[in-house]
DNA sequence: ATTATCTATAGATCTATAGATAATGC
DNA sequence: ATTATCTATAGATCTATAGATAATGC
């Protein structure tokens, strides 16, 4: 049965975030259409009316994420007081290492970003650039652009590698201290020194 | 036709190799048991011969992929004359990024390894921590223990997320510039300063 | 009339196993 | 006799498509 031109764009927005969750949780290959259609409420053979392909949903996943992840990241900034702290603070969070499926996508598909189709990498290479100049938005003023650049780069470094090594270990407490440890050394490193 | 024990052992050996390479490369849910078995020169059914299941192997992999890393890094300790900055180089090097299926299995298998048996876990939790101990070795003595400590696990931590974002990006003036970033304020940071 | 969704299926994969084969090693 | 490896296949999945259905929107 048809549905109304309304309820159709919601649907492809329920697969999206559906495949979004599911893709970051399980991985790509671990998903696949027909399960994930079946979660959104939809049939299997509904999927191909939405999208040409699973690689161009892949690719689409991607770019909805990482947007989710830029606008919670902008919320932090309107509303913190220290907003560079508060975006250290909650990637590094138990909360955020426990919920794959709603984190941040560049420690989950990111990794799968160059096996994957030219769509994808380009999805990632985009949300990467976006988290970056948020990034660098939030550090001191008083640093030159270029030390911002370098400082922002690393700094996303620290936060992603943090994270998938938090959710590699097996054990909670190796998990625990390897957040505390980043957080904390994030934290002391005076950001805005400049006086290496 | 059967072979002599020690033909047996070399080619669970190459099984073993063969698989470390290909998971790395395409990710473990993007091989094929046959496939696999075809690269190491034997046919599929053997597999089951030397390995009880498809993740026992990964987890084997696993391990095997992070002691051979833990042993280049061993050869740099003993012939460099700055083997911190000589490890966090190769980590961190143009060569490194191109080559996933031979480089560091935490920036690929250790993300798939939230997500797989308790073994695999285990066995990156076990490699993982092998890296730690040798960076801790590596960096000065004059920081106090838990300073040290702290500082490997960052350290850690932004090689593991400076590669997987080098390797993320499709433009390559940006990957060039994150290997770059990240190489550079790991190696300007006072690395014993303590003193924030 | 159009079209979003449905059912059903083709064709290609996947892991794992059963049973045969042939060389090793007692 | 044992056993590492082989061929062949079962049974379950996977992506993608073809053709039917039924509600929307002109």
């Amino acid at each position: 049965m048809k549905v109304s031109r309304e309820q159709a764009a919601e649907n492809r927005e329920r697969v999206l975030q559906t495949a979004a969750r599911l893709f970051r949780e399980k991985g790509v290959d671990g998903v696949g259409v027909a399960e994930l259609m079946q979660a959104a409420g939809l049939t299997h053979g509904a999927f191909y009316g939405q999208f040409s392909s699973k690689e161009e949903l892949v690719a689409e996943a991607c770019r909805w994420a990482l947007g989710k992840t830029e606008s919670y990241w902008e919320r932090l900034q309107a509303r913190e007081a220290d907003p560079l702290a508060a975006v250290i603070d909650a990637y590094l969070s138990p909360a955020h290492r426990d919920d794959p499926g709603r984190g941040c996508a560049l420690t989950t598909l990111g990794v799968e970003a160059p096996r994957r189709d030219p769509g994808v990498r380009r999805a990632v290479s985009d949300g990467l650039m976006n988290l970056l100049g948020r990034l660098e938005g939030l550090l001191p003023r008083r640093l030159q652009a270029a030390r911002r650049r370098r400082r922002a780069l690393t700094l996303m470094a620290s936060l992603v590698g943090g994270l998938v090594l938090a959710r590699a270990v097996e054990d909670e407490s190796l998990s625990a201290e390897i957040l505390a440890a980043v957080r904390e050394e994030l934290a002391e490193e005076p950001p805005g020194s400049g006086s290496e």
